[in-house]
DNA sequence: AACATAATGATACTTTCTATCACTAGAAGA
DNA sequence: TCTTCTAGTGATAGAAAGTATCATTATGTT
């Protein structure tokens, strides 16, 4: 909360409530969930309020290829990456600090300024590979 | 559209006009943006049939913070990926044949048979650092 | 040529998000 | 503390993007 007051907007209940709850996520979240969560704030309100935090930089907008729009905290640490059978959508995790350096030589190749990467592996994982013989 | 015949698909004139359109693209395009470049297609067909070439391996999808879906046509011999400014949702290609060899390495230790990979990159982009003074 | 079936496209619907607007409640000054 | 100005709220309607349905059409095979 302390990070947006003396922005010029209001401290008002909904946004505490709001502001208070992002800050016990761990994970990522849709605007949809942290409504259904936070029964007593407006939908409305939910919708308009996460973008306070986000132009702030204290949250950022993961992009995605399908659904609903997906926040995640700004905040560093315990990085992590997903892989996703192709055929039956189980989700791994994998840890991938030895990409850093070779990444880090990425980015400083390319137009604009890195703030997040993502790294996904499609697999075919073993219970589909034992399936098909 | 050859890439298409033998999958079983029956070869119609809007696959046709679809993929036949396709190939003239240069850049990334989105499925409103093609619908109404064929004005002879119906919306529906042609949010149904750019799917065949995603899943041929043809076309790629990249992922956005906002707005409608966007493509990109994923060039045979020409792998890349793509990042994206999470402020603006622009979208930049860039290569990265230097990560090949870190990531078989990863490959090989999670479970499963790796058939594919994607790395995205999030940047703030120029224009809205520009912005920001 | 006829047939079985995949494909099409109009339309209705779902999901996700935004705009509107009457009303409420911060916060600054009297 | 009271008043006042205005940002904030939330119910609701609407927009945008994509999906499902289904009667009709077209393909490719027999």
């Amino acid at each position: 909360m302390s990070a947006l007051e003396n922005r010029g907007y209001k401290t008002t209940a909904p946004k505490k409530a709001i502001v208070g709850h992002l800050e016990q996520k761990h994970e990522t979240f849709t605007t949809e969930a942290l409504s259904e969560e936070l029964p007593s704030v407006g939908r409305a309100t939910v919708y308009r309020t996460v973008k306070l935090p986000l132009e702030a930089g204290l949250v950022c907008e993961v992009p995605t290829t399908r659904g609903a729009r997906v926040y995640s905290l700004a905040r560093v640490g315990h990085r992590h990456h997903h892989s996703v059978c192709v055929q039956c959508g189980a989700v791994g995790e994998f840890r991938a600090a030895i990409i850093d350096r070779p990444l880090r030589a990425i980015a400083a190749d390319i137009p604009g300024q890195v703030v997040e990467h993502r790294i996904e592996l499609y697999v075919t994982c073993d219970d589909c590979r034992a399936d098909r013989g």
